[in-house]
DNA sequence: AAAAAAC
């Protein structure tokens, strides 16, 4: 169905041709005449399908610009959505001259205040903020008529949900209520039932749950070989923007810092970096100044960036609908994604229930030789240098640039140039914390079985020190074979000069 | 179990 036969007002079919679309996705032209009828709807679509627009749109038309109060409210799950949802609900609604204001945690309340004083007509925000704005008295909700839910299987988890309640208290009881989810487990349908009326429900069937435009790979590795692989599939696969996922906020740090060592361009994010360091990396990573960007599930969900070739999972997400947010971040829009999940034995049953869920079956990827990823740094080297000439930045060098590339062969060339910087990047140490062992594994099970388990309370604590120790003279070792040949991987060719 | 979200 095309916009233009969905009963939009002119002024938002100028702002949706102008963004480039005339075709409605399916979630769009089935949820547009509903929220636009009146009733509460629920919409259900893969993620990457313009569910945004889909409740943006009506919202946006039902708006009354003359009228200075809040009238509709849109609640998400985290503070980079939210701005997000407002940019493009501005975007949208410029020409209907609709005022929209996001307001969330981390960014100076009284500047927040005073855009509220400006009287916008939506505002979008997370609950936390929300809530602190109520309280003060500086957001009114009054004379809301529309609540947009948005990305709810997230923001109705635990914890969420009496944040909400509190928020919708303020709101009349007559509002309509818009529910988006990309998933739609049991808990979702309590609530809803809990906060809407006979809500009508949509839901794009789609034989499976992950857009089949993302190719979706794994790769068998143990953890302290985890690093050296993914670097090594950066080279080969060189992708355009690339979304790397770590497990814990540390894990984030360790793998941020790593990958700078090594001469990637990459920054981290997560919930302990200020608000402006999240904007700020994020704001790069979208400009393309940023090749890779390493985030924990805060940057799982919702966020619409054009241009992510690639997910990594270097940690394998134990929640198997976090997956399907993850590699949602890539296949948008239309364009073909590729993922790759790091999968360590001790974790195959993670992989199992990802694969339960979404009915695909992830192809195991082959880890690229040292050589593979040679070649893959010399062509990104080789199309860096063309760029250089091209943008005439190089200009001087260019006849020397050129004998270099026509008279040694690519492998030669990266390794007189690793000479000269004396960067052999495998030789930089990385530290990355382990994971923790599972409890209850292998030796340990077959000690304590023909014991029995009556000693339990008294020999678990140290059974599981011991556990630890181990683990840790493990990692040490394994660390300091990063210095010489590593037993079961293959070294880097160019490493032993000295 | 971790992450997210208010100061």
């Amino acid at each position: 169905m095309k916009f233009s036969e969905l009963n939009l007002d002119s002024s938002l079919l100028q702002a949706v041709t102008e963004a480039g679309f005339t075709e409605a996705t399916p979630i769009q032209s089935e949820t547009i005449p509903l929220v636009l009828s009146g009733v509460d709807v629920i919409g259900q679509a893969q993620t990457g399908t313009g569910k945004t627009a889909s409740f943006g749109l009506p919202v946006l038309q039902t708006v009354n610009v003359d009228n200075p109060n809040v009238q509709a409210l849109v609640i998400s799950p985290t503070r980079e959505l939210a701005v997000q949802t407002q940019e493009e609900l501005h975007r949208l609604g410029k020409y209907r001259h609709v005022k929209v204001q996001a307001v969330y945690g981390g960014s100076d309340i009284r500047r927040q205040i005073k855009q509220l004083r400006n009287h916008p007509q939506i505002v979008v925000g997370t609950p936390g903020r929300l809530l602190d704005h109520i309280k003060r008295h500086t957001l009114k909700l009054e004379h809301v008529q529309k609540v947009v839910l948005d990305e709810a299987d997230e923001m109705l988890d635990m914890g969420f949900v009496e944040d909400i309640e509190n928020i919708l208290k303020t709101v009349p009881s007559t509002h309509q209520t818009l529910l988006y989810s990309a998933t739609m487990p049991k808990p979702i349908m309590r609530i809803a039932e809990k906060f809407m009326q006979e809500p009508k429900v949509v839901q794009i069937k789609s034989k499976e749950l992950t857009a089949d435009k993302i190719e979706q790979y794994m790769v068998r590795s143990k953890e302290f070989e985890k690093f050296n692989l993914m670097t090594r599939l950066f080279d080969v696969q060189q992708p355009e923007l690339a979304l790397v996922f770590g497990r814990t906020k540390r894990r984030v740090d360790e793998l941020t810092r790593g990958l700078k060592a090594r001469g990637y361009n990459a920054e981290g994010i997560h919930g302990d970096l200020s608000q402006q360091k999240r904007m700020s990396v994020l704001r790069q990573f979208k400009a393309g100044k940023l090749t890779y960007l390493v985030a924990t599930d805060v940057a799982a969900r919702g966020l619409d960036i054009s241009g992510v070739s690639h997910v990594y999972n270097y940690d394998i997400p134990q929640d198997p609908d976090s997956y399907v947010h993850r590699i949602g971040r890539t296949g948008r829009a239309g364009r073909s994604g590729i993922s790759v999940t790091f999968v360590s034995p001790n974790e195959m049953s993670y992989l199992r229930s990802i694969e339960q869920l979404t009915h695909v079956r992830m192809l195991p990827l082959k880890p690229p030789t040292d050589a593979q990823a040679l070649v893959g740094q010399v062509g990104a080297a080789k199309a860096e240098i063309a760029k250089g000439l091209q943008s005439g930045k190089l200009a001087k060098f260019e006849t020397a640039a050129a004998d270099l590339l026509e008279e040694y062969d690519a492998a030669t060339l990266v390794e007189l140039l690793l000479q000269s910087y004396s960067k052999d990047p495998e030789s930089i140490p990385v530290k990355i914390t382990p994971e923790r062992p599972l409890p209850n594994r292998n030796s340990r099970d077959r000690n304590s079985k023909s014991r029995g388990r009556r000693y339990n309370g008294h020999g678990g604590g140290n059974r599981d020190r011991r556990s630890n120790n181990n683990y840790r003279r493990n990692r040490s070792n394994s660390s300091h074979s990063s210095r010489g040949p590593r037993s079961g991987s293959q070294g880097f060719k160019i490493r032993h000069k000295d």
